[in-house]
DNA sequence: ATAAAACGTGATACCGGTATCATGTTGTTG
DNA sequence: CAACAACATGATACCGGTATCACGTTTTAT
């Protein structure tokens, strides 16, 4: 690798005048910077993004600290975030915390030690509180650990409120509710949503809490079997939702004369696979974008207007639900 | 944040000691060195890894570039990688190449400016040859580019050789052959291993290439309905196959007994979601891990047994084929 | 014509570490 | 007890950039 001490050799000016060119900053004559491009080109020299980010203290890094890459909902989000970071000439660093709050604060000191210039979090609401003593910028995405801490989430209530409502007015009233993770923020707002639209139409909602990465089938069938009546589900997820679909079709269920289903997400599946999915969509273009403007907001200092954005939500009909 | 001066000044001793001890070199006396690891924990301090790679020209990043994120299957090897590399030691940086040959030199170019130790590439035959002038070790997944770059692939042409012979053996005789982007190495082989067996068998094949990110629903459609008496269906994907199996339902095939279907890649889901699919699994486990292995002895410079490692694949059997 | 502003360039301290070299002290051995 | 190895520590050049300061030259304005 050729440095920027080659290139002043090779043009026969100094590293100053190099990194003049470079930076296009200061005074440069035209004919100078013309030979110190040439020699810029003619050895492929690239600028060490080390020595720069040591100087200014700036890496134009972004870290990202997800619990699991390979969730389906977490990979489209990623992908992106990924594109807009990208796009803004930043760089992505990317760690699994699989909900370790252990694994988290570990990941966060490593952050320090690379001079992140901001650090995305999604995390559940037990998150490491030690992002707190950062001198950097942090957002959480999907859910919020500190008012203090800026946040984009998607509005999980209102999520709810348009499963419940769409479930009463298709005449569903023997309500399940698979729940993700209690722990979860966005669960529980999505459950409060839907039980308080539920709750005012006097209806009963038996709920069941699964796992985001991997819910288990057989979990999903007992319950089931407990409340054989069931006319209505709500999922938190779409993956749930197929999962629980599959489980009813074994029991012989009709979707949706018998049951109907609405799932969360609307990952690209749901609009295909049969039956497809009504579901609640959350704009994941938007919260990437919105996230890293907000983060590139922060790194450069600028006031931003809304601490917590909250992205609407909406409901997908598709023939899960009946007509 | 404390810099390593700040803890030689706490802990009145040169930097060079505090060097010492946190590196665990030379020679530091017992008492000393107790001193400097108070002063470490009182002010907090860790190490600023850009000044340590910066001098060391090694900076414990290794670079992945992958197609996209959010394909079910990169998702989940990337999950795997990131867990191999993190125990490692090491950290991730990870970009989008969304299968472009700009974007992919421009993200080569990137990691050369962090000194990043080690590259990972999953692309497709036309990648970039700018790694082959990298003097940072390369592995790439699930495709070769050139002999002298060490590579880790699942035996796809053994995984159309199993489906072949399964779809045989269970009395399957008019295929179609739904194939990924017929450009990727990977689609290639398993079409390879699977025309080869059903030319054997003298079985013809219709084949149609289609998109591994979004199938197009559409597409499959007008095929099956141009080769209506089909009953055997091997697709390159797990995805592919879903979708395959929507279309069938509605135009009232049954599965497996009108028509027999065999994925790839071995999903979580196609475990789960009815019919339950009969697939090809490839060990993501086993990949992630063996990549990194291969490639932090690249790294160490110590010899690799095996440039070209192939990994076994495994035929699963459920509920998409007959009993 | 001359002071002031604009232009052009080089030398160098600095970012936060590492590693070599120098120097001094203590311990061991014949 | 001299000679040498082992121990302990500090000073400092260096990694590859950036940015400030100094200094000279040219241009502009009065």
């Amino acid at each position: 690798m050729p440095t920027i001490k080659d290139v002043a050799k090779k043009a026969n000016v100094s590293v100053a005048t190099v990194s003049r060119v470079i930076n296009n900053t200061g005074y440069v004559n035209h004919e100078t910077r013309k030979i110190v491009e040439d020699a810029i080109s003619e050895l492929g020299y690239v600028p060490n993004e080390l020595a720069r980010s040591l100087f200014k203290k700036k890496s134009n890094i972004i870290g990202l600290i997800v619990p699991h890459i390979s969730t389906y909902f977490f990979a489209e989000l990623i992908e992106s975030l990924e594109d807009a970071i990208t796009s803004e000439g930043y760089k992505l660093m990317i760690f699994n915390s699989k909900d370790d709050i252990e694994l988290e604060k570990k990941y966060i000191n490593v952050f320090n030690q690379y001079n992140i210039d901001g650090l995305i979090l999604i995390a559940n609401t037990h998150s490491a509180k030690s992002y707190l003593n950062l001198k950097i910028p942090v957002l959480t995405i999907d859910h919020i650990i500190d008012k203090t801490v800026p946040s984009i989430t998607s509005d999980n209530v209102q999520g709810g409120e348009l499963a419940a409502y769409k479930l009463l007015e298709k005449g569903a009233d023997k309500i399940i509710h698979f729940r993700g993770p209690s722990d979860l923020i966005t669960v529980i707002d999505r459950a409060r949503g839907f039980y308080q639209v539920m709750d005012e139409a006097n209806v009963d909602v038996y709920s069941f809490d699964l796992d985001f990465k991997s819910p288990d089938i057989n979990d999903i069938e007992m319950f089931i079997k407990k409340h054989p009546d069931v006319n209505g589900i709500f999922c938190s997820s779409d993956v749930i939702a197929m999962y629980t679909t599959s489980v009813l079709k074994r029991l012989d269920y009709k979707i949706p004369e018998d049951v109907q289903i609405i799932g969360y997400d609307n990952i690209e599946m749901s609009a295909i696979l049969l039956p497809t999915l009504t579901t609640i969509s959350q704009n994941l273009i938007t919260i990437g974008r919105e996230a890293i403007t907000t983060l590139l907001k922060l790194i450069a200092k600028k006031e931003i207007d809304d601490l917590h954005r909250v992205i609407p939500v909406t409901l997908i009909e598709r023939d899960s639900t009946k007509k």
